[in-house]
DNA sequence: ATAAAAATGAACATATGTGTTAACTTTTGA
DNA sequence: TCAAAAGTTAACACATATGTTCATTTTTAT
């Protein structure tokens, strides 16, 4: 499925995410058009900001497609080519995070659109891969955290995409721990 | 120093954590008061959620002091102390990272805040106890990420703060990956 | 008991964002 | 070239949240 390009979906995605609370006008500013034209094609604010999450939803749900359905590949690169494909969605889904959620039907869609990962994780620690003495719920839940601090710090200028990615596929799966052997 | 008690800031914190957009009317009915008794002691939202900003950092600041300035203690321990400090604060500093900030003070001030933590988890990387290969502003950005993470799992109600907090240290010190000799 | 302090409810002004409408201009495509 | 589509400007109405004022009631402390 293609995902078409919009100019004011581009906009309220930039804008929204350093201000949840930005006026349409201000979108509109952004996006080099005038507040009506919104109108046009987005009868109300809530329907834009629906319309937003839908194309950020779509574009993980995107990403999560190179999740193998069989037991033949190697799960350590396959998150890393997930975590690879997040990354420059963070200015496109920061949002979601923050903005003040009148349906809860955003959570919802979060919920479906992170489910092959989540059974992807719990299939991966059935098979010892890893570790078992966490909920998988938690093995979960600590990448999406991971990956939210790099989105951060990314949009902070701290960070690269690959580095990134590197960072928070090491973290997670190995830790900040020095295991190396002490002399 | 002593954090006072306040109904109101108790109030704001619970409602803004879940809706930052929330009215002031819906502030005072869940403080169990009167929308001009509000008014009376914080004179506009702005100073209203200032206060709830430095009352939430205080609360923070003070957890943070558990943090030994000599060398001499198990960093381990002291980052589990500090773990299961801060896991209670989670409804308390949500709002922090979902408020509109009219001002950059919020981004400041948690800065000052967390500061400490950062110095103390860059010495104990100097040392050779934490991985010398990533950063030390991604140790901290890894913590912190995992730290929202299980205070949403707590807010979700699928986790208790004792076990969200090993969850934490664990995940955060070891990673996800299975060390175990493998058969 | 009583005076001071705090909280309440109601009314009000003000500002601002949303959404609508209509006349006008630009762009696009046949 | 010309007609349709899309975008623009300006003016509206409407709703709602903030902040103020004040008379009244309740609470607190002496």
């Amino acid at each position: 499925m293609v995902i078409k390009n919009d100019r004011i979906l581009d906009a309220a995605a930039e804008v929204l995410s350093k201000r949840p609370d930005a006026t349409l006008q201000t979108i509109a500013i952004a996006a080099g058009i005038s507040r009506t034209t919104i109108f046009n094609r987005y009868p109300t604010r809530e329907l834009l900001i629906e319309a937003l999450a839908i194309d950020a939803l779509q574009r993980i749900g995107q990403v999560m497609q190179c999740i193998p359905s069989g037991k033949n590949a190697n799960f350590d690169v396959v998150i890393m080519d997930i975590t690879r494909g997040l990354m420059p969605l963070g200015p496109r889904t920061t949002f979601l995070r923050i903005i003040p959620g009148q349906s809860n039907d955003l959570d919802t869609h979060w919920e479906d659109v992170a489910t092959p990962l989540a059974i992807y994780i719990a299939q991966t620690q059935a098979q010892g891969l890893l570790r078992v003495d966490q909920p998988a719920r938690w093995l979960v839940a600590s990448y999406i955290g991971l990956l939210f601090a790099a989105w951060d710090e990314i949009v902070a200028g701290e960070l690269g995409h690959v580095h990134a990615a590197r960072l928070v596929v090491d973290t997670w799966l190995s830790g900040s721990g020095n295991h190396l052997p002490q002399n």
